[in-house]
DNA sequence: CTGAAAGCGCTTACAG
DNA sequence: CTGAAAGCGCTTACAG
């Protein structure tokens, strides 16, 4: 810029006014630094900038795994609500591990994001503690941490399983296996509620023998359906917490010769774009994807542009059971 | 830095010394620091570190499409990499969209992102000019560009169409039709080559009346594959050249009432994670989705460290026909 | 082993 | 409308 400013035979002072257009310089300077720019081939230097303003436009995303489509669409829908509103995303990917995630978010605050929009791999005793020792905002989505008391945009979780087991107990079934979340996760939580709430609604009593832990993975999934499937008195129906489980399920019926809706009904949480064409069409409880990556995008711009300086707001979507065809009706 | 240097009554480059361990302080400054740094709650600004070393320690990465499963893996592999290596990833998706593309690498250029890894979203005639603009090192992933010479991974594309198409024939096959991707990426063009070369090579002529060209996206397969698919004499046999175009053909199949294998054959580029328990089992030309993202990391590691000075490496990966059940024998 | 000082490339009051 | 100067928070020769 100073090279610039030289060859215009102008002060960078001007020349800061030309690239920003944050001040009126006259056309004949104006052409002549626009000349010097091109002729030295300047680029600005968004980090210099950055340190003066103390704001670097960009946003820290951290999500439990990119690979699961479901966060993949939510993070799709983020970078490109925040792209448009001039904001880069940096993203981290933490693999469900906890301590990684930290390590990110402190790499991301060292980089002085101006928000963070965190997709928590769980309960995180120091998430709050690191937060709190930065006025950077945060947006929580899809999972909340218990004392973590920030925006979030979250599903409910608890309603969604609920219509989804109702829906299955309404078929008649009476043995639904449960393949939960991680319990230190807030979705496993209220997930696992939904069922049971669901069962004792029914009048039935919930067969705890019939839940497994997960982990949101398909290799722990399918070890649990397994030990699901082949107990004595085998379930005949199997609820995944999550999409990536389900697949896990799949390989356990498809490992045991059973077949799906024939054998045994199948539901899960989240859905698949390809859920209605593959076989067995896969009946879901499918999330708003599109929207929670927009509201979540929306709650930091809001925060940022002080258009929001109020308590944390909490904004819970509804998900949409959507029948297909991998459960049967008991007769 | 200066309060802490203060409080602990040293000078700032004492207090950088103990938080860089970039020389040797005595034990007593050392523990003063440190606890200076507790009592400030100090927190090390990187924007500034890099205003003055020149480096950020990030990668901007920009890839077409994150949505689509093949580029997730891509990136998740990508972001675990570099991520040990220390670095930060900078991600940008641009919906295929060659401009937005170009936007997003000037905004990360401008960020001072230390190399760049971008998949492109097709051939772009400003990318050359961008990137020869700055000295930051670029590595181009999945496809490549006309006249941009950098690194590069890639897929022997041909040979992998090759593969599946010749697979077809054996079965009996003659009438393939084609679900091409975009011809102005290398990808879309190379697949193509692969059919054509397959067909010659079984001494049958290619038959143009069944190519279609398509976009990567499953909307635009779907209406090709009704037109392929209505056709007075019907192809056998359809392969995509991506993964998302064969849920659009696969739609079309069922709002056709057609089956698969029993009706027509499908194949496709790209495999699914869930390929061999939903029905039919996708016969695919898998691409090793981990190795592209290793490889990649790796070319933009070794050039940050030095290592590497020569000029641009291009590497080709095989893809793997991986055969299910998704394609019949003609009788 | 430690400190004073310059400088990375910007922006922004403040004068003129 | 334009310029000289300070300062954002670091790092790093260079002295001592």
């Amino acid at each position: 810029m100073l090279d610039v400013a030289a060859a215009a035979r102008v002060s960078v002072a001007t020349v800061s006014a030309v690239v920003n257009g944050t001040a009126v310089v006259s056309p004949e300077l104006t052409a002549r630094i626009e000349e010097a720019i091109r002729a030295i081939g300047y680029k600005r230097n968004a980090v210099a900038r950055s340190l003066k303003m103390g704001t670097t436009r960009t946003i820290g995303l951290t999500v439990a795994d990119i690979t699961n489509p479901f966060f993949t669409d939510v993070v799709a829908a983020i970078q490109e609500v925040l792209h448009k509103a001039g904001y880069a995303v940096m993203l981290c990917s933490n693999d469900e591990n906890i301590e990684m995630q930290d390590e990110q978010i402190q790499l991301l605050l060292d980089r002085m994001v101006d928000g963070l929009i965190i997709a928590p791999a769980g309960d995180d005793a120091n998430l709050e503690r690191i937060l709190s020792g930065t006025n950077v905002p945060a947006v929580l989505i899809d999972r909340i941490c218990e004392g973590v008391d920030t925006d979030a945009v979250v599903l409910d979780n608890e309603q969604g399983v609920f219509d989804a087991v109702t829906y299955l107990l309404g078929l008649g079934h009476r043995r639904i296996g449960y393949i939960s979340g991680p319990l230190d996760t807030s979705t496993g939580r209220d997930r696992l509620i939904g069922y049971r709430r669901a069962l004792e609604a029914a009048g039935g009593a919930c067969q705890e023998t019939l839940v497994r832990r997960g982990d949101y993975r398909e290799a722990e999934a399918y070890r649990l359906a397994m030990e699901l499937l082949t107990l004595p008195e085998r379930p005949t129906a199997v609820f995944t917490a999550n999409n990536l489980m389900v697949i896990g399920v799949m390989k356990a019926l498809r490992d045991l010769g059973l077949s799906c809706p024939e054998d045994i009904s199948v539901a899960c949480f989240d859905d698949f774009p390809w859920a209605d064409v593959f076989h067995p069409q896969l009946t879901t409880v499918a999330q708003p994807v599109q929207a929670i990556g927009e509201h979540a995008a929306r709650l930091i711009l809001d925060r940022l542009e002080r258009k929001t300086d109020g308590p944390p707001r909490r904004e819970v979507l509804q998900g949409r059971l959507t029948v297909r065809n991998s459960c049967r009706p008991l007769s």
